[in-house]
DNA sequence: TTCATTAGTTGCAATATGCAACTAAATGTG
DNA sequence: CACATTTAGTTGCATATTGCAACTAATGAA
């Protein structure tokens, strides 16, 4: 399908979505972090079509997200690698993989994520102030930041107009 | 596309993509956080052709995203609004956004959600063990959890090896 | 050198999406 | 209560994306 509306919204979700919301593309992540790095691995694990992931591999490598590096000094041959940019993707993958362990197998985590050198088990992911406490979608608002265009603007000021008319005189 | 593939596999990011991993839905979801309800505000706000939108709320229903309830007592009319496990989806949501705000808007993020209560900002979700350490994506293992397939184990278990033969030496 | 493996590309058939016009019911208005 | 308008879709067709399978070209191992 053609995003081409995407791109120049002033939104992080549909501007992240553009680089790597395309079907297999998380997945393909997934892979990644599960510590896969080549052409035939990824085809062969996730079944995709090899042109499909030719194409999402070249995607994200334009995109930073991954990068293509030589397998030893001097080969010609390449692997995929997580840049920073991909590793830092990790809080949000995981986040999804909870969400899918509590919804949907309730038989319990195919997966589970420990720190390697304790054992420890990882908490849920969670909304926190800054200062730790946790908080509630509820509990939040949405504010215009530094990078927000005057449309946003507009958007976020009616969405507080709605809340109040909603919950600000019964509170 | 068909992902008749994904929801036999024993991993919950394919099965959570199964259900919200489409285009748009994602989107039609971040609406949904901002407060839309109503099918003409996704389509005039997202620009979503309206037979896609329809099979997509549809789809997010029958699964139990969202529900379809009644504008008020008795109208016919109904709006769609965020179940409870679709307001869990949150912390997904918001970790995407930031990753958004941090590698493709260098300018500042074009949203900020602070604590309507107190104006403090949110932190930056981050993965960390149950006693509160924050983690780095490379101090994590994975583990077969309960809900683990043979296959599943015996891919672990490669993982495991692999990542040994690198790393368990140089240590 | 020879052969299997790896990493793709190409062309075509099957699907999914976008668009715009159409439908039908619910609601607001006089 | 009748009528116009808004709302919430559906339908059909053109376009775009994906899946599949066969093909290619280069690497690397024996």
């Amino acid at each position: 399908m053609k995003h081409n509306k995407l791109d120049d919204l002033n939104c992080s979700i549909a501007n992240a979505l553009d680089l790597i919301g395309e079907w297999w593309t998380i997945l393909i992540l997934r892979e990644a972090f599960f510590g896969t790095c080549r052409f035939e691995d990824f085809q062969h694990h996730l079944g995709i079509a090899r042109n499909i992931l030719a194409a999402r591999l070249r995607k994200l490598c334009d995109n930073g997200v991954l990068k293509r590096v030589p397998i030893k000094e001097g080969a010609k041959r390449h692997e995929y690698k997580l840049t920073s940019m991909g590793r830092d993707l990790y809080p949000t993958l995981i986040a999804l993989t909870q969400w899918g362990d509590r919804w949907l197998h309730e038989e319990g985590a195919p997966v589970r994520f420990i720190e390697r050198a304790t054992g420890d088990d990882i908490a849920d992911v969670a909304i926190r102030t800054k200062q730790g406490r946790e908080l509630d979608a509820r509990d939040l608002a949405l504010i215009p930041g530094p990078g927000a265009t005057d449309e946003t603007r507009e958007r976020l000021h009616l969405l507080q107009l709605a809340w109040e008319k909603h919950n600000g005189g019964s509170r």
